[in-house]
DNA sequence: ATGCCGCACTAAGTGCGA
């Protein structure tokens, strides 16, 4: 089976870009994040004509998450138990059963500054998750957690840590609750860069960073022993970043034999 | 060359991203 992840801010925007991939690149599993689509405009004619079916969660401008599988979808689930809002919930997290994996495609609140409501909500949005992780691991089913973290896991996943100093996506609270998440038996898969030595899945459009290669690795796939131990290869699909009208966000494709 | 911000909403200006 081959999974993938991509923010790919827009689903709409990104259709001309989306389209071709999945014909190349043929995941049998795509999570996608920020599809910025309100409910009923996504896409689901299109991508259906390449043989996947949708299951999206939107609030309208802003968020929205997705799972597309040509491998089933079954157990839709929007949200979680007790997912915290600003104020209210937002359309952050989606999971669905493919092929007798549950699925999850999340896209973490970015938490703005550290002195900021919104990374209050980011840390507690992460505790909450941690939460609703732990009761459905205990189903015992192979589980994978893809998407937009928004938080660098170590120093060496930015490109210069000198300039994280005091910003957020870096904190120890942060990473804390990434290795909290780790700590459920959960596993980092870590892709091949396919250039230089950083996995980053985000360059910022300005300023020629992607050409400089000044990136993140914000965008993990997170999975369960037994779903990690199948894995034969992962990587960051940097030629989707490149060109016309891309995402500031690469793919992560991981291949699971089965 | 991978190339110097783009998206949505709405109608030029703003909010957001990390």
């Amino acid at each position: 089976m081959r999974l993938a992840t991509w923010n790919v801010n827009s689903v709409k925007a990104r259709l001309p870009r989306l389209l071709p991939w999945l014909a190349e690149t043929g995941p049998d599993v795509l999570c996608l994040q920020e599809t910025k689509c309100p409910d009923g405009a996504f896409p689901v004619t299109e991508v259906g004509a390449l043989g996947y079916q949708v299951a999206s969660h939107s609030d309208g401008r802003w968020n929205g998450v997705a799972i597309l599988s040509r491998v089933g979808l079954d157990d839709v689930r929007v949200g979680f138990t007790d997912e915290p809002g600003f104020p209210e919930p937002e359309a952050r997290s989606i999971s669905a059963t493919c092929a007798g994996t549950r699925v999850w495609s999340i896209y973490v609140p970015n938490g703005r500054t550290t002195d900021s409501p919104h990374y209050r909500y980011k840390l507690d949005w992460l505790a909450a998750l941690r939460t609703a992780l732990g009761d459905e691991l205990r189903a015992g089913a192979p589980l994978v957690v893809c998407g937009d973290f928004n938080v660098a896991p170590t120093d060496a996943d930015v490109w210069d840590p000198a300039l994280f100093v005091g910003s957020t996506h870096v904190t120890p609270a942060e990473r804390d609750a990434l290795a909290r998440l780790r700590a459920l038996g959960l596993r980092d898969v870590v892709p091949t860069p396919m250039k230089g030595p950083h996995p980053f899945t985000y360059w910022d459009y300005r300023a020629g960073m992607f050409h400089q290669n000044k990136g993140m690795r914000i965008d993990l796939v997170y999975a369960t022993e037994d779903f990690a131990d199948r894995v034969t290869a992962a990587y960051v699909d940097r030629e989707a970043r490149k060109g016309k009208s891309p995402s500031d966000h690469a793919p992560i494709v991981v291949d699971i034999s089965e």
